[in-house]
DNA sequence: CATGCTAGTTGACCCAAATCAATTTTGCAA
DNA sequence: TTGCAAAATTGATTTGGGTCAACTAGCATG
């Protein structure tokens, strides 16, 4: 998605610049080398290449060493709804533990490089190093965690405040793998970052084009630079409307906002 | 919800007549024992009474013996997300594993009894039985799913398939606990309702109301009598505008659901 | 360097559902 | 039993963003 390609995938866990991303604290030189036995292969996945697809029986989880991959989900009437943009670091395919088919589909966004790692035999070293078992629980307690965001997002905000938390949603993802949080290269067409975001892609470019007019962000293509990261901030929390600061009088307040949906009971 | 209440809790987990739903498959009657040392208290919560708070530190898990529990997540201006509707059976609270805080609320419907779990006693139990290691795995594995479902209602289902596909959900999550699949009390408001499907509480009702019209379902306050599931079924599907059977020719398809948000690139 | 082809953009129009408003019904506490 | 607040319903009106349509910009390919 962004940084530099690192298409020559190292053959070892120890060797592997991100593996502190994809198994963060607590896991021992000893335990990484058990690791790394077991991942079975690196492979590489062209654009539009599925890591994984709707049905299909359970069997490996995927960690991403470069590039980028969509996940979502389908309707029988041939509906879609992205579920998630997923980078470097990122471990995938978790969700299919329970059922053991997986429930959603993985595909490329770019070229990407993947290391691909059996569950039961990560299950088997679970049992050694219960860090790692840990670990799994941890990552799977963010993806919900990410996912309620997004439920959120769906259920309660508009155009303006999702496009703004996206783009804010991003930058601090790359912030966290040292990537630049100003400016950076989407991988996904504006299509993708409506269906995901619950909107009609005209009305992304409508609000990018706002956007870069009210000076918070410049555009062009797929290069996105982030001008004012506070004021986008406070539009995706929803503060972009500006409360009249002085309410007159008999005015009632019509708030930006409708109390609706805002806790009560 | 629905079905006897049960507010005289059992003492102990083996004795305990849901623990086939909170522990699945695959635990001896020794462990089960073992785990029923680790569990320290039965509780039981009042309507409106929280079993956790977002930012609160995570320090267990909460296994639903009886009645009714709704999780949200909040936005900084009061803006709320229903992320669910607990039952019998579920098992709340693993999502704060990652961050070690609560990133969302718990709140009792009804009266309802739970049975409060440290999560570090719960741990170290996994360490000696790897099959509720797996468990704990399972249980977050279909949470994922079932919230990639609700983001494929909110972002793309329209109000009819919103409200069938919530009642189709609840009717079949009772079959699964043999009570009624077809007559049921809702525990939740029309506005949570509302709340948790993404739109207005009057929309709500008007959809409920045509639907009754309709012959779908009965209803009369919280009672609900799904009248004809599989017409149901089809509406939640997408399949209840009737697509023209026989199209005329020069006729435009008009087809209910747009090509857009369909898979293609 | 035409020729597509895909992705992106912009304008005009429309509609599903939100909002606003007015009642009605219900559950409970005094 | 009465009184009230919360919950639910129903109607009128508005609107944010979807849909349709036309067009442009990049970019690959023969």
């Amino acid at each position: 998605m962004n940084g530099p390609d690192q298409l020559h995938a190292p053959i070892l866990c120890s060797d592997c610049g991100i593996y502190q991303l994809c198994l963060p604290t607590g896991i021992g030189q000893a335990d990484i080398e058990l690791l790394d036995k077991i991942v079975k292969n690196r492979r590489i996945f062209k654009r539009g290449e599925y890591l994984y697809r709707l049905g299909h029986p359970f069997h490996s989880v995927y960690a991403l060493r470069s590039g980028s991959v969509k996940t979502y989900v389908l309707m029988d009437d041939g509906r879609v709804q992205i579920t998630g943009f997923h980078i470097a670091g990122e471990l995938l395919g978790l969700n299919a533990v329970n059922t053991r088919v997986y429930s959603c589909e993985a595909r490329a966004l770019e070229t990407t490089s993947v290391c691909e790692i059996p569950f039961d035999r990560l299950e088997e070293l679970g049992q050694q190093v219960p860090s790692l078992q840990y670990q799994m629980l941890r990552v799977m307690s963010q993806e919900i965690a990410y996912n309620q965001e997004l439920m959120l997002l769906l259920g309660k905000k508009n155009a303006d405040e999702r496009l703004a938390t996206y783009l804010i949603g991003l930058s601090s993802r790359f912030a966290k793998r040292s990537y630049s949080s100003t400016e950076f290269n989407l991988s996904m067409s504006r299509s993708d970052i409506g269906n995901y975001l619950g909107m009609a892609e005209e009305t992304v470019c409508r609000v990018l084009a706002r956007f870069e007019q009210e000076g918070l962000i410049s555009m062009q293509r797929r290069l996105v630079r982030l001008k004012d990261i506070e004021k986008l901030t406070a539009v995706a929390q929803g503060g972009g409307k500006a409360e009249s600061p002085s309410p007159a009088v008999g005015k009632r307040p019509q708030s930006p906002v409708s109390s609706r949906n805002k806790q009560v009971g």
